[in-house]
DNA sequence: CGTCAATGGTTCTGGACTGAACCTTTTGGA
DNA sequence: TCCAAAAGGTTCAGTCCAGAACCATTGACG
């Protein structure tokens, strides 16, 4: 064993990472999140609290400070009663009212690098699964689903929600989880990328060659096509913010 | 806005996940992990307790407990006073004595799925970087301790360390994490694989070749060669487990 | 040989979180 | 019409954990 006290230094920096704290916080990001991913959609009810809290594994008092705090911020209402319960009511923000300034950068870069990885093998994995008529279906009218949005926040909420959906039928969920939180890391910055016609074609004719891809059970296709697609959206970004 | 039902449930089933709980077990697991892995090697010396709890963020009565029940299960010893501390007292078990029963399918086929991604997509990003010399040589000495290791366990170790490298030199801490995470869930059946001389030196070979590509700068080819390795193990463990 | 600094060991307080029980509101159906 | 079920709302005791202060031990250095 090689005895470099350099090199021990950074593995250890590398590897041990801070815990993740604060149950409340964490819990309201990631509703948050599922929100203005598009994984709950506007109009859409959440489960009950008691069995969000649990499919949470958090309690449900926990789980009711952050629906209040969602609450605050006007992403979702809560009635109640039978019958009741918290729904989304988010209208997702029109680009261009980029209030947020630009991320600092080295964060940035690592989502891009990160994202241009898992996605791309999110993509190469969903081609080699022998998928159900359901979820060859469900592939289809995801990437529909953004050719079609009516606007630009909408168009925002479908391609998160298509880029998920490849994700959750390739069925790793640590593929899931990866993806989810490289979404999440670039979801402000997807939303500053102005929305012209032109841009968005391009984007859907690559989510079509993906899913055309998936489809066809060619892994290779698939990846390269999401790769592009990546690369697309990198050089948008990258371009956008210098 | 397609409103299906199914789809909604889909996607909030992968991606509403549980929040990691317990801080105590996770930073015992963390330290244990990076112990088991090499990260943490054989005589070396922890941090002072003030300093590791900061860096782990948790409480410095919470790291002492850990630090504790890392002591009871003889993986560290600790001394006190000036010059005193925690350090590891780890002689890796020897493969063959796999008191673990065979992990269940599903958690192994994810990690093995997960790593075929992250592993190669390390190797790809770290050789579009432009490395120091540190990490030029760091690589090429990281390969060549897994040769040299003298015995099993040993050379388990050293083989993770040399994916870690690969890992920390791409730069992406995301990434990083990822690579950790695969080795940790990986790491008791990977332990398991039949130490023959043929394997050991099939599996260098591959690894030299990941460096080559690396430092020559050929992403593809990184890329490739760290695919080839990922296969080679996965289709070892497959037939081990069946 | 004595002192001091670096380290682990101990204790205490306050806040965050859990788990459970119970209360209140609303609606669908007997 | 009225009741029961299904939701959200409230409260409380207990536990985990952070943060800080202080104690005890040991080696380094003058």
């Amino acid at each position: 064993m090689t005895a470099h006290p350099q090199d021990e230094g950074r593995l250890s920096d590398a590897v041990l990472r801070p815990a993740t704290s604060n149950v409340f916080e964490s819990a309201v990001e990631q509703l948050a999140t599922a929100i203005r991913l598009g994984v709950l959609v506007d109009g859409e009810q959440l489960p009950p609290e008691r069995e969000l809290a649990e499919r949470l594994g958090v309690s449900r008092n926990t789980l009711r400070d952050a629906i209040a705090a969602l609450r605050d911020s006007g992403l979702v209402e809560t009635r109640r009663g039978r019958g009741g319960g918290t729904v989304v009511t988010h209208v997702p923000p029109q680009p261009g009212s980029s209030t947020a300034p630009v991320r600092r950068g080295a964060a940035m870069a690592d989502a891009l690098d990160f994202r241009r990885i898992v996605e791309p093998g999110a993509a190469w994995l969903a081609a080699k699964q022998s998928l159900s008529g359901d979820q060859r279906s469900w592939l289809v009218e995801s990437a529909e689903a953004v050719r079609t949005a009516p606007d630009a926040g909408s168009h925002r909420i479908a391609d998160s929600r298509f880029h998920l959906a490849v994700a959750t039928v390739s069925g790793s969920p640590m593929l899931i989880e990866s993806v989810t939180r490289a979404q999440a890391a670039l979801g402000e910055m997807l939303g500053a990328i102005p929305v012209l016609p032109r841009n968005i074609e391009h984007s859907c004719q690559q989510h079509d060659a993906v899913v055309t891809a998936i489809l066809g059970g060619d892994a290779e296709a698939a990846r390269a096509a999401m790769e592009e697609h990546c690369d697309a959206t990198s050089a948008l970004l990258r371009g956008l913010i210098g």
